[in-house]
DNA sequence: GCTGATAATCAGAAACACTGAGTATCTCGA
DNA sequence: TCGAGATACTCAGTGTTTCTGATTATCAGC
């Protein structure tokens, strides 16, 4: 019999617990969809949210993305030597990049948000299509508008 | 104006950005209430197993906090060292240790139990009390029984 | 043209858990 | 009862990830 719960009742009553193991699943499942277009996961957020709104320069992008700066350097190093990022000088800023998808970003950006569809969809089978969408809404209402 | 999101909507979509982001919040609230009983998450999260039910092995209790055998031993040293669980050699085994709450032990795990329902409170503040328990049932069930 | 702030970068540190090896002990079977 | 292989715990070292602090270049305000 492989019986039973494999965690003990008090720690399925914890948010905390429930919340990281539910997380680590989940980056486990988009890095896997994602790695066979060779980018991490937050390489394709970070795609994500370019194609979503424009260019803009990586401190702004670390600020959408709440990671530090340097942590950004490395995820934009990676984007522009695959050749999905561009890091354009900003016109009206000497010091700041303004980072721009190339055509192949915006293809991989495309490719990367059905795989995370799909990884969602593997991860959260357990779960019906409604209550996922109800899930996603309590999540993002706990989370705050802020 | 502090005006609107400071998240993208495109990230807000994203599970894995959801999950991880109240993750983290939830683990900053719990240490935060947690540091004057000088006891961290998972030393917390161990002695409630441990209260739970009762004495087990060190083996055992990282299989049930799903944490590497290794890092078990250093949460379980600084619980020793506080006087908060003893290492009694097992009767049956020798190798092992049968990991016993002190009376100490059993006081601390009660506050703390205490001061994470205080921090789940804060930091699920936007939710109601019946859309907390909503949560905490669809994030069990999307962890699955198993 | 100063002064203080900001964008990006880099080297090093800090926090974290894991790998692999070592010791002691157990279980199983001949 | 002996030997082989598995298991509990520990420790040293490794790898990963992110942050701190300093640096360079540039900006904005006076």
């Amino acid at each position: 019999m492989a019986s039973g719960s494999a965690y003990p009742p008090s720690l399925l009553n914890r948010f905390s617990f429930l919340l990281g193991k539910l997380y680590f699943r989940a980056l486990d499942a988009e890095a896997d969809e994602l790695s066979s277009l060779h980018v991490s996961v937050k390489q394709q957020a970070a795609l994500t949210v370019l194609a979503d709104e424009g260019p803009m320069t990586q401190h702004e992008l670390g600020r959408r993305l709440g990671i530090d700066r340097t942590t950004v350097v490395g995820v934009v190093d990676g984007l522009d030597g695959d050749g999905l990022v561009e890091r354009r000088r900003s016109p009206t800023d000497r010091r700041a990049y303004l980072l721009t998808l190339t055509p192949a970003g915006r293809d991989t950006q495309e490719q990367g948000r059905q795989r995370v569809a799909e990884a969602e969809h593997r991860f959260l089978g357990a779960l019906g299509e409604s209550d996922r969408a109800r899930l996603r809404e309590l999540l993002a209402r706990a989370l705050g508008d802020g």
